[in-house]
DNA sequence: GACGTATTTGTACAAACATGCAAATATCTC
DNA sequence: GAGATATTTGCATGTTTGTACAAATACGTC
C-alpha cells in the first residue's frame, strides 16, 4: 500500500463530510481566522462535535491552529490544500507529470 | 442543507478509499477503458467489491460504464472530475469566483 | 443446452464514523 | 476564589462502510 495515496485518501475523505467541508467553506470565506465556536455555529451541529472535525482537518494539515487565551483560532491552509486538489486534477486529466516540461526538443 | 454542498462532499467521499482511489489511478494510466475484472488486479480484494467501488465511482459520475457483451468497460471522466477538484480548489486558495473575469476596467 | 467467464447481489460481520450529552479542563474576568 | 466562556474528552448509540464468501445473473463459446 502506498503512503502517498493513503495520505490523499485521508486528504479527500476528511473534506468528503458535509460538515467538515461546511466549516472549510466557512473559513475560505473570511480573511481573519476563526475560533471554534463560530464555526459551529454554521452546522447545526453540537460544540463537541465541531471541536472533533476540526481535530481531524487539523490532522489533514487542511487547517492550522493557535492557541489564543481560551480560545482556538483556526485558519485555512489554503495554498497546500489548493496544491494538493490541483495535483490529483492533473493526474485524472492526463496531464504530463511536471518534470521538466518543455526542455530537450 | 445545501444539495450542491452535498454532492462535492460525497465526491470527496468517493475518492477518499484507498482502493477507489486505487481504481482511478489505475484508469488514470490506461489509453484505453478498462473492465472491473482488469481493475481488480490491482487491489487485492475480491471481484465483489471490485464491482461494488466501481457502483460507488459510477454513481458520483466518476467513471462511465459501458456494456460489451459479458464484461462492463470503465472510463474515467477526466473533464468533469478535474473541474470540480480545481473549482474546489480555487475557491479555498480564495481565488474570485468565475464570473465575467477581466471585464470592466 | 452445457460450460466457462464476468459481474452483481444477498448475507454477515467487524470496524469506523458522526453525533449528543455530560463531565472535565483551561483560561479569562471580577 | 467564584463564576463565565471556550474547548476537549469520556461514554453511549445508531449508522455507515469496507470486506469476504457464496449464490445468482448475464453472456459468450462450444
Amino acid at each position: 500500500m502506498l503512503p502517498e495515496r493513503q495520505q490523499l485518501a485521508d486528504l479527500l475523505k476528511a473534506l468528503g463530510e458535509y460538515n467538515r467541508l461546511s466549516i472549510v467553506y466557512e473559513l475560505c470565506h473570511c480573511d481573519e481566522p476563526q475560533n471554534a465556536m463560530c464555526l459551529c455555529e454554521n452546522c447545526t451541529v453540537d460544540a463537541s462535535v465541531a471541536s472533533r472535525h476540526l481535530k481531524t482537518l487539523a490532522q489533514e494539515g487542511i487547517v492550522e491552529v493557535e492557541k489564543k487565551g481560551r480560545e482556538r483560532i483556526y485558519s485555512l491552509n489554503r495554498v497546500e490544500i489548493a496544491r494538493r486538489l490541483r495535483t490529483l486534477a492533473d493526474q485524472i486529466e492526463g496531464l504530463p507529470e511536471q518534470t521538466s516540461v518543455g526542455s530537450s526538443s
